[in-house]
RNA sequence: GGCCAGGUAGCUCAGUUGGUAGAGCAGCGGACUGAAAAUCCGCGUGUCGACAGUUCAACUCUGUCCCUGGCCA
């Protein structure tokens, strides 16, 4: 099938705190677009402050997707949101509208527009018994217990990685195939959108200085607060958004473990070191264009406008940023 | 002023009976196919507070001084 036949979805990714909300609103207005959340921690109910989740008068001027879809104690994963995603994408281009995706999970994103493999998902079952073997005897027990069955598997994964052991463990045993073996009949090769992939970007110090400030703000405005009343309810602090940024530096200082101070600067740091993160993760994309944010929205802007409009935009250097 | 405890990597600290130093955190680099704001891997030369002394050799012993914290005046 020729390309022009998948339909148009236009994706905005760049570090946290670099500016995506607020251009993907101009964005949308502009085009008549709807924004598809690609944030794995802004999917999740309760938690806004600290995700700096779109606020109620941000998502009115235009319809948000996929924001507040998950309980903070349901299980959710790459694959049920590009199960969700795609969903959302078919009913936008049936109303003839643009869909925006928008979001910091490079993995969410690589998935949605590449396809997963077709594998089963998590099996709490079998995880809760890996889980087990790993606290009493470590990962190097598990790599053993895998490599019986797939020696291959060190060549193709990282076997002191526990979360990817455990994973590998449980395609083998749920498919009697070793996972190497179906990701490479995969390799995203599912791609059923035509895509303009456009990643925003700043100087590190800029970056770092935004990040200062929102955190400040997040602290002032009501994050510890926000834990507090989330815990009344989901009293379980193992649950996975409480490991997050900020959540899990405020569960500390609840407990006594640093003080004011140090929360809001641990904050920062860990904040700082996940946006580098984002950066090498979209280095690694390939069709991406990068544009300083916000000198180049303008160009951007236009650039959208022609790719809509079928035209041609000149090649980029995969994953680098430009040169301007 | 006296007594006590300290002064070692950006930070917190470890360093056996003297052989010129090492962890955690931070930082930097990298990976990433149903946990992805997670998870994992790699990277540690720093006047060992200063100056003298003992010694073949001192972060490690001795002396003096400086600084910090605590207690007593």
């Amino acid at each position: 099938m020729a390309e022009q036949a998948k339909p148009k979805v236009l994706v905005i990714q760049g570090p946290t705190a670099c500016g995506k909300t607020a251009l993907s609103i101009r964005l949308a207005q502009e085009y008549q677009g709807e924004i598809v959340n690609a944030d794995s921690m802004q999917m999740v109910r309760g938690f806004n402050v600290g995700t700096a989740k779109p606020t109620p008068q941000e998502r009115q001027q235009v319809p948000h997707h996929l924001f507040d879809v998950v309980s903070p104690d349901e299980h959710y994963d790459a694959g049920g949101y590009v199960d969700r995603a795609r969903a959302v994408i078919d009913l936008i281009l049936r109303k003839q509208r643009l869909p925006i995706i928008v979001g910091g999970t490079g993995l969410y994103v690589r998935t949605l527009l590449g396809g997963l493999a077709d594998l089963p998902g998590a099996d709490a079952q079998l995880r809760e018994r890996y889980q087990a073997i790993l606290n009493e005897q470590g990962v190097k027990a598990l790599a053993d217990m895998l490599l019986e069955k797939d020696p291959k598997a060190v060549q193709t994964l990282d076997l002191e990685n526990p979360v990817r052991v455990i994973r590998a463990l449980e395609v083998l045993e749920l498919t009697g195939e070793p996972i190497w073996l179906h990701q490479q009949r995969h390799e995203f090769a599912d791609r059923p959108y035509d895509t303009l992939q456009v990643v925003i970007h700043a100087d590190l110090a800029v970056l770092d200085d935004r990040i200062r400030q929102r955190t400040a703000l997040m602290v002032k405005s009501g994050l510890i607060e926000e834990v507090q009343r989330l815990l009344m309810v989901y009293g379980d602090r193992t649950l996975r958004p409480y490991q997050s940024i900020g959540y899990r530096q405020v569960l500390e200082f609840l407990d006594g473990k640093t003080d004011y101070y140090n929360l809001e600067e641990e904050i920062i740091r860990k904040t700082r070191r996940y946006a580098r993160k984002q950066l090498q993760w979209l280095r690694n994309e390939k069709q991406t264009r990068w544009y300083r944010y916000p000198e180049q929205e303008h160009g951007l802007t236009q650039d959208v406008g022609s790719w809509l409009a079928g035209e041609a935009l000149p090649a980029v250097e995969d994953g680098l940023p430009s040169s301007e």
